[in-house]
DNA sequence: TAGGATTTCCTATAACTGTTAGGCAACTGG
DNA sequence: CCAGTTGCCTAACAGTTATAGGAAATCCTA
């Protein structure tokens, strides 16, 4: 079967501890073939190119931040599964600033023809989905009926998603109180609103 | 007082242009020399280099979100500021996408040496505290008192810029309801909870 | 154990971007 | 009209992405 050595995952998978270590600008094919001990030519045995490497580091990203959230949901034994999704969230993001980035920093291409796109991009696609049904448990598991689904997803995404990034972004390092405890209050607030809406009390 | 031509201001309006033509990372030396009819090295004599480009294309977008939203809130005459200010973040998102990329893209050095930093980070904080002002006059327009006010500016700016960002990602282009409903409808539930706050109401 | 097939990895090369150095040319003020 | 100032240029180099083609290592089979 060939002379083994380096294969797609290893290399992704290096890709990702790259973009921790020194941000995800850096996941570049020639920094990573020095890291790797290769020659930059080398990588495109198992790459297509550079979009594909990054797409790619998305797409593996996103099934790792989707274990850990269904973990600790399912860690949760029945309870309230809010808080334990975006804790999971927030506690990846500050663990590996890196690959959440590439969570973040990945654009959809603006044609995407399917013969000149990456093999990546469908893996970061189901990827990105297996991660939209896991919000969708949590609102559901609030009892929020059909047609509010999907505003109760967009609202507890938003907040999540912006609340880690300027956090990330230190745009909370300057002022008081620390960011530990407005994330809690902002969990809180999100919680109330959410069994709102769950309710169907609209006006 | 030498030959006229391009000068540093005229230089960064082309770059937020180009922003929004061909995306943030579009812009670089090279392409904005093409587009500006003059070979790269000439940019130098009016930037310091790459990094310095971004950032100061970072600061003068920075200042014109700023006056958007501060022209919006005035228009308002006394009223609801949550609204206007809101709406012009996300005009201006939906008009100028590479712009309001521009905007969250840009990273804090590491090391903020000053002697390296680029003459533009400064102004890039300047407008940043602008923007931020204008958020603190949006809270205090709802009367939250002092303890709050940080965590009403935290909890409205993680809302607004979470949601834009996700929408423009297009990740609520392919579901229902459509984008628009959603969004006011966030902004009612956001003002709930400011209005929450501002009585003091906890736990 | 000898092929053959497969796969990894290499060197060589080309195009493009960021950057520095040094010089020519054009405009302005005295 | 001359000097200072400024804008722009060519030349050159390093680093990155990408392609082409070939050499070596390993596995499977005869």
């Amino acid at each position: 079967m060939g002379r083994p050595g380096l294969n797609r995952a290893a290399v992704i998978a290096a890709a990702a501890d790259l973009a921790d270590e020194l941000g995800f600008d850096a996941v570049t094919i020639s920094v990573l073939a020095r890291r790797l001990g290769v020659r930059s030519p080398t990588l495109y045995s198992h790459i297509t190119g550079a979009v594909d490497l990054r797409t790619a580091v998305t797409a593996y990203v996103l099934d790792e931040l989707a274990d850990a959230t269904s973990g600790a949901m399912a860690a949760g034994e029945g309870g309230d599964l809010l808080v334990p999704f975006a804790e999971a969230i927030r506690d990846f993001a500050r663990r590996s600033p890196g690959r959440y980035d590439a969570t973040t920093r990945q654009r959809v291409p603006r044609a995407p023809d399917p013969s000149t796109a990456p093999p990546s991009v469908d893996d970061a696609i189901a990827a990105g989905r297996r991660n939209a049904d896991l919000a969708l448990a949590v609102v559901r598991g609030y009892g929020v009926a059909e047609p509010d689904e999907t505003y109760a997803v967009r609202l507890m995404s938003s907040l999540i998603h912006g609340y880690i990034t300027l956090e990330l972004a230190g745009s909370f390092a300057h002022s008081e109180p620390p960011s530990d405890a407005t994330w809690h209050e902002v969990l809180a607030d999100l919680d109330r609103t959410l069994r709102r809406t769950a309710t169907g009390r609209r006006h």
